[in-house]
Formats: structure tokens, C-alpha cells, sequence
DNA sequence: CTATACATGTAACTAGTTACATGATTTA
DNA sequence: TAAATCATGTAACTAGTTACATGTATAG
């Protein structure tokens, strides 16, 4: 998969300029795939070549002039058939787990103060994650179509944060026990 | 983070040629970090250049010859220094959850079976987790130092299965609702 | 007068993927 | 005789990160 594909989802969702884009990735779309400002300029433009969007500049009064971008028809039938198409299982990369397993090959304490922090910001996430799931989806249950599968995807991120802050819990209070074993 | 780390965590718990690092990073250590045998090959000259593992050359008979690897003072201090160094988030990049917020954007129906594809292959992963648990530590709960952390990590990849499945079972069965309702 | 929001980009670099290349030994 | 295991790599490409660059308008 590359970052063409969620582009072309966030596009169909609401057209827009890169900018506006880039802002949705640091928030909602961002929440599952992350990209910077950079990196979508650069797509976007690869994308106009390949004929998947069409572009409109915009002149406005007040602030820069933008460009609009808008799904083609080319981009729609990319969309359908990638997502039609099978994909392999996601390459898994967890820093915080490579430094559990050599905790004992530095300070142990060190270790243990990464996984409190990630713990924290894990919790973090979870509430605000659930603030949105209060907020902007009280109807849930009754859910249909677009909607529904757009809290399908804050529940992925509920479930993922809860999970993270979860086995942080359990590293934080192994290790305790370990530490004062060792020291008892 | 990086790769480098990862192998020097590898490297430390036992020596090794690239090619069996490669063959741990397809098993046990691949679990939560990632790595191609071009990845590694081409790490592992970096840090020769770094000084943080040295190499060996051993001749074998009926087998081609090996280079081991070995984590040298500089690598150990570096490791060190790198479990202290706290960390930002990670990025998440989720293709599913994309697939899944775009679903109305093609056939629903394809999603769902991708959706059902992924569910399975959890689902197998997470009995693979469990039974190294049960087999390789079966005295959980009394385990101490480099074997704990060892055991966390698979705790790790354990809960991080179940969710998704979990997560998996709970898209499945509202997106089916919602096709019974719009059909009925 | 300072910071933030709006708006777009380039350049250089680091990391990861895919395809190709070679060649011996052992097992089915 | 075909496939798997052992063993090491290169080359080309794709994707992602970090740093730099520019400029206006508005809110505090």
C-alpha cells in the first residue's frame, strides 16, 4: 500500500488543497496513517501525472492563492481496485519492545522510565480517542454506511491505545517485582 | 530507532553470521522488528564501519564460509546509551483501517473479505504466540532479568493479535448488520 | 511585536523493498 | 533430479524524514 491510496480515500471524502490535507493528516486520517506536509505535496504531484486527481488553483483574497484537488475518474477505479485487492500482512516495527528485550543490556530503570512515558501518552490518546467516540458518534449501534465505517476506524484506534496501555501496565509491574526480588 | 539497534540487541544475546541474524529476524526477533537479509547484510557492514561490532571470519568444511559478528565495547556503550534516549511515538500507518474508511468507495463486500483475510492470519499468528508461552514459559510469573523481558515481548505480540482480531470480529459483524438492514 | 494559521515547495538524506546473482551441500 | 539450507552480496527503486526556504494575514 502506499500513501496514494489514503490520499485518494481522504480526497473522495472531501476534496482539497494540500494543505488542507496535511491538516487532516496530523488529525483524524492521521490517526491511522501518518504523513507530513512533504511527503503529501510530493504524492500529489505524482498523482496529477498519473491521472488520479485534477487540479484547480484558487484565488483568494486575504490569504495565498491554493490548489484544489479533486478525485478523477482514474483515481476513483485505482480506489476500487485497490481496495479489491489483497495485501500481505504489515510489516511490524515496535522500538518499545526491541528496548524491553535488551533492558538488561543497559539500566534497567532507563527502560522502565521509556515504558511510563509511552505509557502515558498511550493513555492520553485512549481518552482523547474516546472523547471523539462521546462526541461525534453517540448514535453508535444505529451507524450506517461512510459513518460507520468511519467509527470502525476510531474503534481500531480505542482498541489499539487500550491494548498499548495495557501491556505497558503489565511491563511496568513485572519489571517492579524483578527489581525488588533482586534487591530483597 | 533504527535497524542497528535491533541487531545489536540480536547480536548481543548470541554471536552470529548475517545469515542467521536474518533467519532470527524471520522468527523470534522479526515478531516485532522487521528485517530483510539485504537489509541486515548491508546494516551490519555499516556498523564494521562504526566500530560497533567486530568481525570474524570462520572457515567452514561442507559449508560456505561465515563472518560472526560480534558486539564490540563501542556497540555496547552505543546500546546503552540508545535504551536511556527516550523515544516519540511511532508512526502508525494501518493500510486495513484504511480500506476499511473507504469502503463505501468501491464494493463493500471486498473490504469485508479482506477484513476476514487479515481476522484469519491474526488468529493463526496469535495460536503460534500461544503456544511458545505455554511451551517456553511455562513458569511465567517466576521468571527474572533477560528471560522476563524476553517473556514480555511475546506478551506483547500475544495482546497485539488478540486485539486485532478482536477488532476484526467487531467490523465483520457491524458491517454485515448494516447489509442486512439496507437490504431488508 | 510575536506567534500562529495559511499556503507551497525543494534538497539532501535515511530506510526499506524488489529483483538479480552465485555457488556448494544435503535431503526427499 | 529437484528443492531446501547455508552463505553472501549488488543494483535499482520506492518511501519516509529532516532541514531549509518564502511570504501574507490575523490574533493576542
Amino acid at each position: 500500500m502506499a500513501l496514494e491510496h489514503a490520499i485518494l480515500v481522504a480526497l473522495q471524502e472531501k476534496s482539497g488543497s494540500g494543505y488542507e490535507l496535511a491538516r487532516r493528516f496530523d488529525r483524524s486520517i492521521g490517526y491511522f496513517w501518518a504523513a507530513s506536509h512533504q511527503q503529501i505535496y510530493r504524492t500529489l504531484k505524482r498523482m496529477v501525472e498519473l491521472g488520479w486527481v485534477d487540479v484547480q488553483a484558487v484565488v483568494q483574497q486575504g490569504r495565498p492563492d491554493k490548489k484544489v484537488y479533486r478525485v478523477s475518474d482514474a483515481g476513483r477505479a485505482e480506489l476500487r481496485r485497490w481496495l479489491a485487492e489483497p495485501d500481505g500482512p504489515a510489516a511490524v516495527r515496535n522500538d518499545l519492545a526491541v528496548k524491553v528485550r535488551g533492558a538488561s543490556m543497559g539500566d534497567v530503570r532507563d527502560v522502565m522510565e521509556q515504558v511510563a512515558r509511552h505509557r502515558d501518552r498511550h493513555a492520553e490518546r485512549l481518552d482523547e480517542y474516546r472523547a471523539i467516540e462521546q462526541r461525534d458518534f453517540p448514535d453508535a449501534g444505529r451507524l450506517t454506511g461512510q459513518r460507520l465505517h468511519q467509527y470502525l476506524v476510531l474503534r481500531a484506534g480505542i482498541r489499539s491505545e487500550q491494548c498499548a496501555v495495557e501491556w505497558c501496565d503489565e511491563v511496568l509491574e513485572a519489571m517492579r517485582r524483578d527489581e525488588e526480588g533482586s534487591r530483597g
